[in-house]
DNA sequence: GTCTATAAAGGGATAGAC
DNA sequence: GTCTATCCCTTTATAGAC
C-alpha cells in the first residue's frame, strides 16, 4: 500500500487541486463543476464518481487548499509570529500572487453561507491555524486575536479599492500582533 | 421639495430595504431579484426601472445596509469603543438577530469578487466605520486594529461550526480591544 | 472510471400591454 | 412605473455507451 496511487485516486487529486485553487480563489458559486473539471483536464461526466455533490466538493477542497497554503514556503516555518504575520499579511498575499492563498481569508464569508459539513471543514482548519499560532504566541487569547489580525486583515484588505489603504491596513494589523506578543512582559 | 417623496422613490427604496437584508443575509450570489421583488412587494419586470443591473442594486443595497445597521439602537451611539465593541461582538448580532447585520462582515469575502463599483461602496463603508473607531480610540493605528477585531472576529465567528469555540473568538477579540486601547498610557 | 448527451431547474435581462 | 410573458443562457445532476 501506498508505494503507487491508483489511478482513481490521481484522478481525484487533480480534481481536488483544481478546485481548491479555483474556490479559494473566485468563492464556492462562482465556480461551475464544469471549470474545476476542465481544469484537471477531465469531463464533467467522470466529476460523480469521485464526489456527492458539488458541496461535498467544496468541504474536500478547502481541507486541501489549507494542507497546500500552510505548506507553505520555508520562510513560513517561522520561530516567532512577526516573521508569520509579515508572510501572511503582505501584498502579494492579498494580490493572490502566491501559489495558494489561505482560504480562512479568502472565503470567509461564503462559509457561514455554505452547510454543516463546510463550516466543520472550516472550523477545523481555522483550529489548527490558532494551534500553529498559539506555539509563538504568549497564550491562547494572544494566539486568537493574532489570528482574527491576519485571517481579518487580509480578508478585508481584499475587499478595499483603495490600494494605499490596503497597503496601511496590512501594515496596522502587523503593528497589532507585534504589540499583542510583547504585551505580557 | 421634500416634503413628501414620489411613488418611484417609495418603490426604490423598498427594493433597497429588502435587498440590504436578503444580501447582508445570503451574500450576492444566493439571492435572486426575484427574491428581492418579492419582499419588496412589487414584481421583477419593475426591477429595471430602478436598477441597471443586479450588480448595481448590490453596490447600493451595501450602503443601505451599512446605513441601516450603523443607525442603530442607542446602546450602539456608545462613548467609548469598549461599549461598541460588546455590541458588535455579541452572539446576537453573529446569530443575524439583529434587524440588520452589519455588511462589513457578513459580506467581506463576497465583496473582492465584485466589481470594482461594488467595492468602492465597500471601501467608502469601512472608511467611515474605522473614522468613528477612531473617535473613540487612542490614534489611527488603534482605530483599524479595533476594526478588523471587530468586523474580521465576527465574520470568522459566524463561519465556525462549534458555539463554544466561537463565543470563545467574540469574547477574545473584545479583550484585544480593551487591550489595544490601554496601551497608549 | 471516463466519456457524450441530456434532463430539469433556475435566473438575468428584455418586450410590450396597461 | 408596474405588470405578465418570454428569451436565452448557465448549471447541477443523471443516463448510458465504451
Amino acid at each position: 500500500m501506498g508505494w503507487q496511487e491508483t489511478h482513481k485516486e490521481v484522478s481525484k487529486d487533480r480534481i481536488l487541486c483544481s478546485a481548491a485553487m479555483l474556490f479559494t480563489r473566485h468563492g464556492f458559486e462562482q465556480i461551475s463543476i464544469d471549470q474545476v473539471m476542465k481544469k484537471a483536464e477531465l469531463t464533467r461526466g467522470a466529476f460523480y464518481s469521485h464526489f456527492r455533490s458539488k458541496s461535498d466538493l467544496y468541504a474536500q477542497a478547502i481541507k486541501k487548499a489549507a494542507k497546500i497554503a500552510f505548506k507553505g514556503k520555508p520562510e513560513n516555518r517561522s520561530q516567532n509570529i512577526k516573521d508569520l504575520a509579515s508572510y501572511y499579511l503582505s501584498t502579494p498575499h492579498r494580490d493572490d500572487e502566491y501559489e495558494q492563498g489561505c482560504p480562512l481569508a479568502f472565503l470567509v464569508s461564503d462559509i457561514s453561507q455554505q452547510d454543516k459539513q463546510v463550516k466543520s471543514t472550516y472550523t477545523e482548519t481555522f483550529k489548527a491555524f490558532v494551534a500553529q499560532a498559539e506555539l509563538l504566541a504568549q497564550n491562547r487569547e494572544s494566539a486568537l486575536q493574532s489570528a482574527v489580525l491576519m485571517i481579518g486583515g487580509l480578508a478585508i484588505s481584499r475587499a478595499l479599492a483603495d490600494e494605499d489603504f490596503s497597503n496601511d491596513l496590512l501594515m496596522a494589523c502587523q503593528a497589532g500582533i507585534t504589540a499583542i506578543s510583547k504585551d505580557e512582559s
